[in-house]
RNA sequence: GGAGGGGUUCCCGAGUGGCUAAAGGGAUCAGACUGUAAAUCUGACGCGCGAGCUUCGGUGGUUCGAAUCCACCCCCCUCCA
């Protein structure tokens, strides 16, 4: 083990990452020494989302400071489904949807750590290789006997399940805790693992694992949880209109990402600097007072969507979002040529191709989505929130026709005043 | 298995025969104000241009008329065994 150039735990303190700890001060002098330690990521869905990405991150910046990150996907316990701090029971997937997700997540795990760094090089497990092949009996006697179930209900984290009336929580549910904690002694067992982080809602699995790592092989492990993400005026953090923002490309676009960032609130943009990005904490503290100074609109936001975007989409996927923010943001459509219009479509703005020209505008907005019925492309219109080719739509009666396209061929639809959709003809 | 409580529009939650497309809150969307911010204010928020149509776990039934009454079924919760 070498020693490690950064005080890690000192980073994540002033970037306001840290949420709770295990005995700091041991783990503290544990961590001069280079640690391995990992983080799950369960597949609930076919893409990590913004949410993931403050642990993925943490965990690269211990790998940073010299120590030894393990990404672990959960192959088993995403068959399972993790209670914490939900108010319901989840539906069960199939193991065949579970199977996908768990391939789609890893690759994007893989593209945040090094895997090629030496001593420290990353590692990426999936608990189901040490799971699926012991028995129900084995599991019962070895791990579950260190369990007391008077603990387990306990925890904060089911409590509101097992004692709010009109909800309940499934035996396979509640084993979830043990599944999570058996990860930890494994991990400790296979490869010397000794820490796990995580977010601030998982304290109740993490203190499981420690206990269970003490009980079944007598070692101390430590715990350190993130704060769960919040926004300063309560919302729901990482949903837009368009629903939750993901990484993958695919579902959520390099622009709509960078948008997404680009949208955050004064008051919230320094902590998503401090979460979401590698900026030293005294950059951003400048960055701060350089906006408080100045008159008017605020720096902060600009950067943190180029930070994150580059991180998540790499340069080329921040260069295709500025240019179609810079493009639809600078009032002056008429300056798009041909190939620009081309490359918004390229770029991954979100686009429909319209035959049978002219069409009706309450057409266009219904079957492009920025409408969902006739009735909202109506009231839309009405608002006056509607406008084809920076031209505001007059009336409901309006058609699109060949002679009003960009080119002949472009239209840039626009409801409300950021929510943009390319319609092109063939 | 027994007793009781419950399933209402995205969420919470009123509504117990017509006045209910269904109170109220939240979320969301649009407009105004701004900085592609926050806060605030205004409006919208099942579908339909409209007459009107389709909704209140499911299926049948009673009634001129049901989310509201009856029967059966499905699901959830609590307590007992």
């Amino acid at each position: 083990m070498s020693a490690t150039s950064i005080d890690i735990i000192r980073d994540l303190e002033s970037r306001g990452l840290v949420s709770q700890m295990t005995s700091g001060d041991e783990l503290k002098s544990v961590l001069k020494q280079s640690t391995t330690l990992y983080s799950g990521f369960d597949p609930t869905a076919e893409s990590l989302h913004i949410g993931n990405l403050v642990p993925l991150l943490a965990l690269r910046r211990f790998q940073q400071a010299g120590h030894r990150p393990i990404a672990l996907v959960g192959g088993a316990t995403g068959l399972i489904g993790d209670p914490s701090f939900k108010a319901s029971e989840r539906q069960l997937n199939s193991n065949d949807i579970v199977e996908l997700w768990v391939s789609r997540i890893k690759g994007q795990l893989e593209q945040f750590l090094d895997f090629d760094s030496g001593s420290n090089a990353a590692m990426l497990v999936n608990n189901l290789d040490w799971t699926k092949d012991v028995s129900v009996l084995d599991f019962l006697r070895d791990v579950g006997k260190h369990f007391s179930v008077n603990t387990m209900i306990q925890k904060d984290s089911v409590k509101q399940r097992i004692e709010r009336e009109g909800s309940g929580i499934s035996f396979t549910e509640f084993t979830y805790m043990i599944l999570q904690s058996y990860d930890f002694a494994e991990l400790y067992k296979r490869h010397g693992c000794s820490l796990q982080i995580g977010g601030s809602d998982q304290w109740g699995n993490i203190t499981g694992g420690i206990d269970l790592t003490r009980r079944m092989h007598r070692a101390q492990v430590y715990g350190l949880t993130i704060p769960l993400v919040t926004k300063a005026d309560g919302q729901k953090f990482g949903k837009t209109e368009t629903g939750t923002v993901w990484l993958d490309a695919k579902k959520t676009s390099p622009y709509a990402f960078y948008q997404f960032w680009l949208n955050a609130a004064d008051a919230d943009a320094y902590t998503f600097l401090r979460y979401f990005t590698f900026l030293s904490p005294s950059v951003i503290i400048d960055i701060e007072e350089a906006d408080k100074t100045a008159q008017g609109k605020p720096e902060a936001q600009g950067i943190l969507a180029k930070e994150v975007t580059r991180l998540v989409h790499g340069d080329e996927g921040l260069l295709a979002a500025e240019r179609i923010s810079a493009a639809l943001f600078s009032n002056d459509l008429g300056a798009l040529s041909t190939e620009d219009c081309e490359q918004l479509r390229l770029d991954g703005l979100p686009s429909t191709q319209l035959d049978v020209l002219p069409k009706g505008i309450v057409e266009v907005l219904v079957e492009t989505g920025l409408a969902t019925s006739n009735k909202m492309a109506r009231e839309f219109i009405a608002n006056n929130a509607v406008s084809v080719n920076g031209q505001r739509v007059e009336t409901s009666e309006a058609t699109l026709s060949a002679d009003l396209a960009l080119y002949g061929k472009y239209f840039v639809l626009k409801r409300g005043k950021k929510l943009f959709h390319l319609g092109f003809t063939a």
